[in-house]
DNA sequence: AAATATATAATTGTATCCAATTATCCGATC
DNA sequence: GATCGGATAATTGGATACAATTATATATTT
């Protein structure tokens, strides 16, 4: 059952997940008041392990917490998520370059055969973003360092709601994919130089699309935002 | 006043800032429990806006909850500090490359006085840490990244506790030095690919001494620790 | 009708209480 | 003397209560 952290663990944990898959999944939508009481009764607990659940949220950067004023699911300005594919980029970049030794052999037809598994199922946005993370995953993993993954899986989930939004807006992913091959490549050559600046322009230029389109959204609200206010001052 | 957390923001904030300051001295170390009704008593305050400012603490890596048993200062294998250098060395210089455009006329002139500054006070490895961490933050902050900033400075946390076992035994830091001058030079060339490899250098060098000096020292721990169990044995 | 002041409701911060869990002590047993 | 088991103490998780703060709705004034 999917609804599964509804009895897991302690009321704190799911606490935790409850919010935090609503959050990826953009069910709670950036800016949106997250209301202890109300995931409290949701889940059958009070409030007090909700709070605890939403400081370590805000810690991970998904909601914002001001004092005496609740917290919120996190707004990021595209300049802010421009910053996270920047970071992310430099990130899976140090650990493609540390898993390099070891993507060899067999793990290296695994990844081969991910990569392989994510061509599959170009038309479903959903299932590649899915197997895309995998690849990604696995790569990252071959480096063994777990805060590096764990950093870089933070900063992933912060920037996803995004990643959504843009998928769910253009329903496609025409970019990237043909780069994944030049990453194999660059893999297969061992050229860890390479492998890195490969990475890392994988990253950006998957990033650079989803910029684009935050900030012309941005724009596009702001205008109509301007023209609400407007209509509100004539009625 | 130093101890101005006793009185400022919520209770929440006061333990925050009361064991966060107390861990990045070393005043709590690794390992060692942290009660919050003893912090709750410390303070003034009950134990649950503590287990809030803890819940926080443990999102950034200076402390770790484990369900029903509390929670501990974190305790950074040497290899999880090594991790930590490495993931320190590609953010700080992507710091550097994105600030490179901005490094001329008067910044760069304010950042060689930095440098300066900290050659100044050699002698005094507190206050050339202090100095130190201006300089490479007057340098971050060039980037007008503040996520990037964020993530820096947590990760500089994470291991600033264990920069100070190093230097209470070495008390000096022959280590780095004169590689700030190779950086400044580094800057003033303008050339983005030296500079982020001059960068990475800069901080694994200083990383590969404390993490040389981890590992020598979890040899002794464990072999006084065989040596207490062997002698409880005995007795 | 817009702006302001006021009253009311909702939410937050935190102390306290109790049950559940874990740690510690102490005696019995091998 | 080491190990095990059970009693006791300490700690944690969580619910509830209440004061302080903020948000809202309403009334008042202009």
């Amino acid at each position: 059952m999917s609804d599964s952290f509804l009895s897991n663990g302690t009321a704190q944990q799911q606490a935790y997940w409850f919010i935090r898959s609503h959050i990826l999944s953009g069910e709670f939508v950036g800016g949106e008041r997250v209301n202890p009481t109300d995931i409290g009764e949701q889940l059958g607990i009070s409030r007090m392990p909700v709070r605890e659940a939403l400081r370590q949220l805000d810690a991970e950067g998904l909601v914002t917490i001001r004092p005496n004023r609740g917290a919120m699911v996190t707004v990021l300005t595209p300049t802010e998520v421009q910053e996270f594919f920047e970071i992310r980029a430099v990130l899976e970049a140090l650990a493609a370059r540390l898993a390099l030794p070891h993507l060899i052999g067999e793990t290296l037809e695994e990844l081969e055969g991910l990569r392989k598994r994510m061509d599959r199922v170009r038309g479903n946005v959903k299932d590649w973003i899915q197997r895309h993370n995998e690849f990604h995953d696995y790569l990252c993993n071959q480096a063994n360092r777990p805060r590096l993954m764990a950093d870089i899986k933070r900063i992933r989930n912060a920037i996803q709601p995004y990643l959504l939004m843009y998928i769910n807006v253009y329903d496609s992913m025409e970019m990237e994919g043909y780069e994944h091959e030049t990453v194999m490549d660059a893999i297969r050559s061992q050229n860890s130089q390479l492998v890195e600046l490969c990475i890392r322009d994988h990253v950006m230029s998957a990033g650079q699309g989803i910029i684009e389109f935050l900030k012309k959204r941005e724009e596009t609200v702001n205008k109509s935002e301007r023209q609400r206010r407007r209509q509100a001052v004539v009625r």
